[in-house]
DNA sequence: GTGAAAGCGCTAACAT
DNA sequence: ATGTTAGCGCTTTCAC
């Protein structure tokens, strides 16, 4: 034969274990899920035997039985610095428990229900969702299967927990900033509402960008002032491009608030390569990602603490799986962190 | 009895829908999976029953017999922009597959070899790994049962695919680049030598960075100049300490080469709070990472196409779970973009 | 405290 | 072309 002898093609199985350590597979369950009735003996027996054969249980097997150990978090933007702040938070809070974190990114063109479905089916113990563009009586539907938490949209639900930034404070605050400022010509760029018009839309006025952009009329129109939103995708390459044509217009806009910090740092870009700056037009952003610390861009932004959104929706997650079935509302404080991309007109 | 009358409390299953199909399971199964052998009228008659009973097969069943139809990616730093474009490309190359890709990061503290077997237990069908540190021959063991991919280590390997870019052309670029604008105190700017030196280190250079390193060292001699190379963490913030320091120094560097984007990104952050631009310090990175471009930034950086390495990274994978055996080694091309942050020094 | 046996939902081999 | 059957590796009663 020419089969190597020594190389197993098989992993071990608890069946394996449960032989070499003389047991029964029952008993070798109890002691990798710590469960109680084995005996210190046996459980040494058994620890022995799986450091031998190298076992490692398999999820698979597992999930149809108990649990997957797995939380999944459905993530609509992997390069999204916001996005990366919630998993940091949420890696940190996951460091001492059992519990693996998976990422389910979007894939092209698609919708986030797709990775939530997803994550679904491959039964994992808890969905922490960040997609605010799904049908939140779908959403429920899924809640009722697989513990779940919604990150980002104001929306009251029974079923599944919801985490936000106070959106309404740091958009008045966005605004109290600029107009004390002294600007009267404020843009507010911001993502595309969905088209088209989802049937649950106007619900609550669910989205956080929606509440921004409410908050911003609101402040215009009790300002007098005319209010001027445009809209672009996700990237910050099409607020560069919307920028442009701002700054080309007759009368530019000699401030930028901008509904999250990916698009205002493509609106510097275009006010930079206008060979302007922050005397000609102040720009604000959302979420204070870390590069708006960055002192060459220096970008005012509102810190709704991505981090503690992360940390905060694990832990009601695991509070969910310890038991808990009534929803919760999470509301993290929002904080205008001034810096050097807003400030007062240049004179004459 | 005060339970819901109509809400089914069970997703259905395969069972289910053969019943309402009035078909067998292996029916069902073979619909799902495109498999051959059903007539067109059963076809229809299974997937109305699909649509009708909303069945969504269990990813974790369909492991335990055949495939999985997901692909896992180990990503070492969740924020990390390169990574991020290595993602992007692998999605592209996902779109019109049946796979799904889950990301498994790194946990606080954790090391690749955890997340990977993580991906591995949880029966992915495929595996990108992307951290350099994990024993090669580990590795071998785990791609003996999953195919395996590796992104960014040069060693040679029987049993797994391997993705670089071409390290050792990229700097060489650097240093021409910063040689010849007439830097003659080049300092070179990296992540941390694994502490302790691990068993297999040295073994054929594998490391990107140590490439760049390496080359670093070998134009530095030939130049007759006096290498000096700082390591710090991954993360930018301890690159901008390290550069802190390096600048207060009596003889200050003119020029600094940084291993990646995230490192070069925190040496320009130094250097802007230290009041000097690139007139006074040329700072070149490595990634070319979307940020890099921007205006306010202008890093000179080496691009290899991380979304190319995604894309291949794919496309290496399907190829194997098509029964290719040979393992294959792609590097991509490295090009030097320049921009403002690397320049002749200030007169006088 | 321990083990035997049933079964989770699915696919693959083998009937028919 | 379709149905039957035997598991995959694990957890969970429920006996002992």
């Amino acid at each position: 034969m020419s089969t190597e002898p020594t190389r197993r093609p098989r992993p071990s199985t608890i069946q394996d274990v449960a032989r070499e350590a003389g047991v029964s597979r029952a008993a070798v369950s109890k002691v990798i899920r710590n469960a109680y009735g084995v005996s210190d003996h046996m459980r040494a027996q058994v620890t022995a035997a799986i450091e031998r054969l190298e076992y490692r249980p398999r999820v698979a097997a597992r999930a149809m039985r108990g649990a997957s150990f797995t939380l999944g978090f459905e993530i609509p933007q992997v390069g999204n610095d916001f996005l990366t702040m919630i998993v940091d938070g949420a890696t940190e809070a996951l460091a001492d428990t059992p519990y693996q974190m998976i990422i389910a990114p979007l894939g092209r063109d698609q919708k986030g229900d797709v990775a939530i479905n997803s994550l679904a089916d491959r039964q994992v113990d808890g969905i922490v969702a960040i997609s605010p563009r799904v049908d939140p009586a779908w959403l429920e539907r899924v809640a009722e299967r697989t513990p779940l938490v919604m990150i980002g949209r104001h929306d009251r639900s029974e079923r599944y927990d919801t985490i936000t930034g106070d959106d309404r404070s740091g958009a008045e605050q966005v605004m109290s900033h600029l107009l004390g400022l002294g600007h009267r010509r404020i843009v507010h760029l911001t993502i595309h509402p969905s088209r088209p018009e989802p049937p649950w839309a106007g619900q609550a006025g669910a989205e956080a960008h929606v509440v921004r952009t409410a908050v911003y009329r609101e402040r215009m129109a009790v300002a007098g002032l005319e209010p001027q939103v445009v809209h672009t995708l996700f990237d910050g390459s099409e607020a560069h491009a919307a920028t442009r044509t701002l700054l080309a217009a007759p009368e530019r806009p000699t401030a930028v608030f901008a509904g999250n910090d990916t698009l205002a740092i493509g609106v510097l870009s275009a006010v930079a390569e206008a060979g302007l700056d922050a005397r000609d037009v102040s720009v604000v952003g959302y979420d204070d990602v870390p590069i708006a610390r960055h002192p060459l861009i220096g970008l005012t932004s509102v810190d709704q603490s991505g981090i503690e959104l992360g940390r905060e929706a694990v832990r009601l997650l695991l509070e969910r799986l310890e038991g808990r079935t009534e929803a919760v509302r999470y509301e993290a404080e929002a904080v205008l962190r001034v810096r050097g991309s807003s400030g007062v007109l240049r004179e004459g």
